[in-house]
DNA sequence: CGCTGAACTCATCATGTGGTGAATTTATCT
DNA sequence: AGATAAATTCACCACATGATGAGTTCAGCG
């Protein structure tokens, strides 16, 4: 930070991956706007100038930084796999495991806080789960859209409610009690 | 705005007024970060500075802002009269019309948006939900936290998909058709 | 009337923001 | 070895933010 030398670091650069986990964290923690440029330097522990140099700006950084690890072309069609009477119990499962893993749910995290104040993240976050979640899920199914986001919304409130407001008793509800307790919901959503 | 002449101003005061609706509006737009003081003034045609004169900065602010209008005591018990078998029709119902109404739901909004960002914000929000509604509902109905949760869950996640993302066609969907699709999960949660 | 306090404007501060351009040092390719 | 490109730091810019204090004008009360 303070005396550091000028120039080129000797060996191969990891910087830039430093920053892009920062980022993830930081844009996890605070959403688009909230997140600094600047404070995610400081917690990379790097010149702010450099998050410019690698991605050209605020915005480049939060495109980089969501670039999915989670692709939900892998992750959905878990859920249409296996006997249809337990499509709710897998849903919700897969659902739970996702924001349960600490790399996902930063860039879940990071999508959802920003798209409640920032017009362009709304624009991404709803483009996902349009065309990632819902339309997925409308080409295997048959039922009329509404219904795929009834079950997307309660599984959004339950994240909601457990991760980001942390209210409990629902913050510390172990999977499987939850996996009971919500799983005929989706169930009656998806298979009618 | 320019050429606006010192002191005050004839006629009875209804600055404070007009500050505080700009605030709801703002703050339900943008959460409690990303709206500011001046932008506020600047909506309710006033000077910044007469916003700390009348509320002693922007918590102060925000704080007056969300006095309630939509007082749970009022709101809740209503879901709670009538038939238990409709409970959960009345509850979606409810939420439906709070949430459709413009002046409550501004306050929601702003609360919802801010508690995703503003970890004070958060807090606020979490009493809320917890003392005003589960707590509430918890006295009368006599069934597990988590399962009111679940429900509380539920109406969020419609919240948020169609008023905070607007996803089609949940955003489009008539009142009565939601309150038919969605009035047997919560009943089930309610009612078991 | 005259006084006090409230309403109102203006200039100003310290801080934080995203962003730019030049200078320096190293890696890498020929 | 020499040249080019990339990585890094530093010194800035223009602007927005929340906040404060002083000064002006009016309402309301005696």
């Amino acid at each position: 930070m303070a005396g550091r030398r000028s120039g080129r670091r000797p060996g191969p650069t990891e910087t830039r991956d430093a920053i892009l986990v920062a980022a993830r964290e930081l844009f996890a923690a605070k959403g688009y706007d909230g997140a600094s440029v600047r404070g995610i330097a400081r917690a990379a522990e790097v010149d702010p100038a450099l998050v410019h140099h690698f991605f050209k700006g605020k915005e480049g950084l939060f495109v980089a930084a969501m670039e999915f690890p989670v692709d939900p072309a892998e992750i959905v069609p878990l859920i249409f796999m296996g006997p249809p009477g337990e499509i709710g119990e897998r849903m919700v499962r897969t659902f739970l495991r996702v924001w349960g893993a600490p790399e996902f749910r930063d860039q879940m995290m990071a999508l959802l806080r920003s798209a409640m104040t920032n017009d362009q993240a709304t624009v991404v976050f709803r483009e996902f789960v349009s065309s990632a979640l819902v339309s997925r899920a409308a080409a295997t199914l048959d039922i009329p859209r509404v219904r795929i986001e009834a079950a997307v919304a309660q599984m959004v409130g339950i994240v909601m409610l457990r991760y980001v407001l942390r209210i409990e008793p629902l913050a510390s509800t172990p999977e499987e009690e939850l996996v009971e307790l919500i799983a005929p919901t989706i169930q009656r959503y998806l298979a009618p």
